[in-house]
DNA sequence: TCCATACTTGGACAGTTGTAAAAATACAAA
DNA sequence: TTTGTATTTTTACAACTGTCCAAGTATGGA
């Protein structure tokens, strides 16, 4: 990242980003991201190249700040700090409002990119690493031989995969029934064991 | 993928696509992934740009093929038929032997690209597909409320998080401990719940 | 051996990428 | 208003990408 989307810049600047974040999110409800060029974001954001380059090192670095300014515009806490600290319970339920929030959007992305597309794992990976850091001095492993920070990693792709069915795959069910999922999935019980046939 | 690696070619294809995986083994181990370019890995496999492009749509797709030719290198039988039902342990015993098998190769790819590149994604995305098509029919869903396909999911991505914890983050354990691990993290308990401080 | 067919190769092409260095512009303090 | 500084824009560049086509080369059957 060339800025540092955390400290408030001038508002010449904020207004440029939010232009070529807003020509990334027109475009990737119109076309594959594979398909978005520079180029084309610049033409869409009605800004000159070398101007894009000033504020991002390329294409991905744009999503990086797609994904963060999703976050922050959907007022996202999930920072972990000693005095402020969240359950896996209500990390989950930010983040379900935040997809809940953005599921039109989410949508359209999701037409024009496959659920494996390198896109969709961007955007997965930024958001399993929010909830790795909001949840990482939360979990609770002193009956069990898993290292902690194993199971924070587990805790937070379990999260996004249960968000990821629901919102990608076009499941919709109730906050309710998803943290129902939550818990089996992550207390368990999952039979390893099947009688072979 | 322009070539079905399933079916068998003929030798001299065979030749020229073990050519360029070979190349792109050995690039992964110098530089990060983002540096390799298609002219170089044709530098290096000592063939025309034209014959790449013959056999590969992209560096990405080079890509499936090492990947997927690693797995038959090992003789990994993942493969699930009505007649030949492998079970979750079992696949992750497989799993976790490939990784073994490759270990020193997995450990100089790491050297130049991060756990958070698009490279090891790419990996990860592969393999977490290959166990999810072994296991889909091997999960038991009778006594929860989740749906099959993303308890599947959950399977399968755990697996791979276990492996990836293990051979990519170099944290060495045998097979039995990975198995606890497994079973701790796919049948609980996890505590959701955390005291408050 | 010859031929037809399939595959491989070289070269060219338009479009994209990321970088660099000037030129232009905006901005703030004196 | 002027001056100095920082930022934005213009322009140019070398390298890479993916596609295309035509020429070259194998290969196997008759």
């Amino acid at each position: 990242m060339k800025y540092d989307p955390n400290v408030k810049q001038s508002r010449g600047i904020e207004r440029t980003q939010r232009a070529f974040a807003t020509a990334m999110f027109d475009s990737l409800a119109e076309k594959p991201f594979d398909k978005i060029t520079v180029n084309a974001l610049c033409e869409k954001a009605d800004y000159p190249r070398a101007t894009f380059y000033n504020y991002f090192d390329d294409k991905f670095d744009l999503l990086n700040f797609c994904w963060f300014k999703l976050g922050q515009d959907t007022h996202l806490d999930v920072t972990n700090t000693q005095e402020n600290k969240l359950t896996i319970k209500e990390t989950f339920a930010q983040i379900y409002k935040l997809f809940e929030d953005y599921q039109s959007l989410l949508l359209s992305i999701i037409e024009n990119n496959p659920l494996d597309s390198s896109l969709v794992n961007h955007f997965v990976r930024h958001f399993t690493d929010v909830i790795y850091a909001s949840i990482k001095n939360s979990v609770d492993t002193k009956a069990i031989h898993t290292p902690s920070e194993l199971v924070a990693q587990h805790c937070s792709t379990t999260i996004i995969e249960i968000l990821k069915w629901i919102y990608l795959g076009q499941h919709k069910v109730t906050l309710e029934e998803a943290e129902t999922y939550l818990t089996e999935l992550l207390s368990g019980p999952i039979h390893l064991q099947k009688d072979k046939q």
